[in-house]
DNA sequence: ATCCTGCTTTACGTTAACGTAAACGTCAAG
DNA sequence: CTTGACGTTTACGTTAACGTAAAGCAGGAT
């Protein structure tokens, strides 16, 4: 039972651990808190970080380098631990996917056209200089 | 000479016409050009804009999709139609181009990943109906 | 006991990207 | 010549995503 306790007592992370680790700030972290991206334990008045709150940020944070506002964030990285007990849910979940899915690939298609227009300008580029 | 001048009289968009095609509204469109990200002509007070404004305008709102902001858009699209005439302008764009290309990789990678969650991920919810 | 360090809340400030009047010019139609 | 229908400038309002003090608690070191 001893060996158990000490076994399974997961690590958690402070506000300070988290923010160096993403590379943000304490404010960033308590603002994605107050909407509801993250909800971190509580001991006392002190906000205690688990592996979950972790995989959240990164979800955040990559969200937001995808250009996504923190609002659209919070119902997709929601979506992810929704409860899927009743089929109907599960079956919600899935037009959502759906939806998110829809959505990402329109966005590839808008990057490739960028990439594939830097591409040839990139070639006049090099046409010009050869000149 | 009167057929010539018909036939290159090239044409010419007012801003409504520009804001309905391109779904923003006329706000928006002054808003781009106060930010120098179009520059239409002024025919004494009234704004007239041509095919170049259009393409710009198609690049700003792809740029937008992608989430960059309003100042980035601006520094990219100008480097389209930057003056490349000296060879150190040349090289100069070039460096610009590896360094927007190196962005537009990055997202994409952080695309991919998402789309490939996402799959998993529904891959998980199948299951779940199917049992 | 006090001091420092880290955490907390509260609250006002800031930037970006427009929205939303207000108030005025203009030109073709009735 | 007076409406409309568009166009223009000026300017203040709004939302998102934090930044930036300010002021206070809490626990370990001295």
């Amino acid at each position: 039972m001893a060996s158990r306790t000490v076994l399974e007592r997961e690590q958690t992370w402070t506000i300070a651990q988290i923010a160096e680790e993403f590379a943000i700030t304490h404010r960033a972290v308590r603002h994605y808190e107050e909407l509801g991206l993250i909800s971190p334990e509580r001991r006392g008045t002190v906000r205690v970080y688990h592996r979950r709150d972790r995989t959240r940020l990164a979800l955040i944070l990559r969200g937001k380098r995808l250009g996504f506002p923190l609002e659209e964030i919070r119902t997709i990285i929601d979506l992810y631990d929704a409860p899927r007990g009743r089929r109907s849910q599960l079956e919600y979940v899935l037009t959502q996917i759906d939806e998110r899915r829809a959505d990402l690939e329109a966005r590839r298609r808008d990057l490739d056209e960028a990439l594939a227009e830097l591409t040839t300008f990139e070639a006049r580029c090099r046409a010009d200089l050869a000149r």
